[in-house]
DNA sequence: GAAAGAAAATGGTTGACAATGACAGAAAAT
DNA sequence: ATTTTCTGTCATTGTCAACCATTTTCTTTC
């Protein structure tokens, strides 16, 4: 395994849990204890995480949000995002009108999707524009201002394009679920686009991996009951009261 | 096997799987490990990946795009366009709204100008709007559907989203001029979208090196008379009295 | 078109360097 | 004081760039 690999799979342990110790690393990464030291060293020198005496934490979320760690984010959980992106593109029919959430899961969601569809796209991600018409896909990008670090269309410009569509359908994703906050992510602006995108689509999927549950970013764009979410494994099933649940099989 | 088959095999393995090690690809490929090591520098070199110890992994989406911009737009009269840019850049001021229409040379205007400029940028070319961004500068993008070819944004919507804004210069590119059409471009779509560029716009620059005086394509998007043109080598002066010529030198 | 030579690609080897795991003594927590 | 955890060291293993020999491909020459 590379080691960058273990970073990823370390990044992506705290997030979910939030404080890990080094014999549970060692354990489940299978490498020694000394290994686990010095990539928590490294790991804890590059910011990502937070060193303390027995292990490890996880850095704040808004912290996290500035430094936009695009390495560990592409790299964790792809087999487990490819899932849900397969699910996910099988939702879209011929006669749909589907809005794309910018986002490295929807990215995936895109890359799923059948080349035959003849649905009408829209999407404020630049990527996931290039890459829908590049699938010979009929596809629109919403107008405003581009936010660097994500290559995602924000802005009131953006909202404004916003609210001439009525989506069929639209595909998030989220940085945390929660029942008592709903869907939140880090930034205020991109929380008003997923906002208003949601709010102009019949029915809202959200794209979320195991990790997202019981995390809690700065904003939330919407409350759980609007929304349908697509994951690959619920571990509390109350959230099933709230809202309704797809788990992607195997 | 050529070497190429063999690198769009290993970028094709990385985007799905986002991490590799020598060995599985050495084994995967059906070759050695000092080709694959090869194999690995020489797209590390082109920043098609990220080589790390023991393997790759894959590199970030924007950054890959860009790539592919660069090395498909090797086209003619690479020099001349270039100084065009590099002379149109030095007209954007501080305080200016500057539109920038989609095109191969209107890039070139991209990547020459100066990333410490406080202008605003707004443009309708994708490819445009990520080098703005990527330069640090402010940029905005208008929405609407996205043309595959060219990958400029389009139609209806995009005249729509023209209409907002007020622009002090805009920076056009085209495919022919000529005292009698005017300037003209052989996409109906594109050259309604370049129209109400114009019209909104207090000046109109024209990128247009020597090949294309006296060309003539189906729809004319504006009159000689509304616009600056800015080319490399006036073969014909009468071109003079019905327009403003900046011929750059060198 | 064939032969000869040049250039490029490939696979293997080697010494240098980096990563790993184990261990011992120091430091910290209880 | 005892246990746990950390840091530094060291032997082992894994990986890398550079080099060389061989094969393949391209060019030149006749």
């Amino acid at each position: 395994m590379l080691s960058e690999e273990r970073y990823s799979m370390i990044i992506n342990f705290l997030e979910d849990k939030k404080a890990v110790t080094v014999g549970e690393l060692a354990e489940w990464l299978g490498t020694s204890e000394s290994t686990v030291r010095r990539d928590l060293n490294a790991l804890h020198d590059m910011g990502r995480l937070n060193k303390v005496h027995g292990g490890a934490t996880a850095v704040e979320e808004k912290i996290k949000a500035t430094e936009e760690d695009v390495q560990s984010k592409s790299l964790k959980n792809v087999e487990e995002k490819k899932l849900l992106a397969r699910y996910a593109a099988t939702l879209v029919n011929d006669d749909d009108v589907v809005y794309v959430d910018a986002g490295t899961t929807t990215l995936m969601f895109v890359d799923a999707l059948s080349p035959n569809t003849r649905a009408l796209f829209v999407t404020n991600g630049i990527v996931h524009a290039k890459k829908l018409i590049q699938k010979g896909l009929k596809a629109y990008i919403i107008g405003g201002q581009i936010k660097l670090s994500t290559e995602a269309v924000i802005g009131a410009e953006a909202i404004n394009s916003l609210r001439k569509y009525n989506f069929t359908k639209c595909f998030m994703g989220t940085n945390g679920i929660s029942v008592e906050s709903g869907l939140t992510t880090p930034d205020l602006e991109e929380a008003l686009v997923k906002k208003e995108a949601c709010s102009h689509s019949y029915i809202t999927y959200v794209l979320a991996d195991h990790t997202k549950f019981k995390a809690v970013s700065a904003i939330t764009f919407a409350s759980l009951g609007r929304c349908c979410v697509i994951t690959d494994k619920l571990t509390d099933n109350k959230f099933r009261d709230y809202t309704v649940i797809k788990e992607v099989e195997q």
